[in-house]
DNA sequence: GCCAACGTTGGC
DNA sequence: GCCAACGTTGGC
């Protein structure tokens, strides 16, 4: 019999959609997260376990936030892009008997049918401690709560409706 | 494009 | 091991 396994962590994964972003990850459906070049971001990927949730947040994009849900498919990926020196993310000091970088390969999961704006995230209490939302954090790996996990879910998977209600909505189909 | 905040580097 | 200088991130 199995160990049990571990309790399912959370996440949060930086990308600027002009480079990669959710509709990239829904084309490709697996990508190994290379490039992350920050100690902090690489250990929490260390940390990661398969089947961990991932909010797929889009930055330096106008407006950013969450824009989709990935999982953690395969973690212990050395980052090949350390020994390419074609690439920006070259390493020279890395070397292969003891790579300086790793990762994980990140699975498609969704696109949320409602993006989730970082106003929006600031705007609800319970997010309130999110990491994410603190005054100079720019970690492109941050893990988050259960809780915030899936109430970033519910958002987004919230109908969008009109930004004022001036009739009373139609009443819902029946199903 | 600005700039605050942060991580990293390197001189000492 | 300190810390100033520098580069980068990322919201605005």
């Amino acid at each position: 019999m199995k160990a049990a396994a571990p309790a399912k962590q959370y996440w949060l994964m930086k990308t600027e959609p002009d480079g990669f972003g959710i509709a990239d990850l829904e084309r490709v459906k697996l990508e190994p997260w290379t490039g992350v070049r920050n100690y902090m971001a690489r250990n929490y990927m260390r940390q990661m376990s398969v089947g961990d949730g991932v909010l797929f947040y889009h930055s330096s994009v106008d407006p950013p936030g969450v824009a989709g849900l990935a999982r953690v498919e395969t973690t212990g990926v050395v980052d090949a892009t350390q020994f390419d020196p074609e690439s920006k993310y070259y390493e020279a000091k890395s070397k292969r008997e003891a790579p300086l970088w790793d990762c994980v390969n990140v699975a498609y999961v969704e696109t949320l049918p409602t993006y989730v704006e970082l106003a929006a995230l600031r705007a609800e209490p319970a997010l309130a401690k999110m990491m994410c939302l603190r005054k100079g954090m720019r970690l492109s790996v941050q893990p988050v709560t259960a809780a915030e996990y899936a109430k970033i879910v519910t958002m987004g998977h919230k109908k969008s409706r009109p930004a004022t209600a001036t009739k009373s909505k139609p009443a819902p189909k029946k199903r």
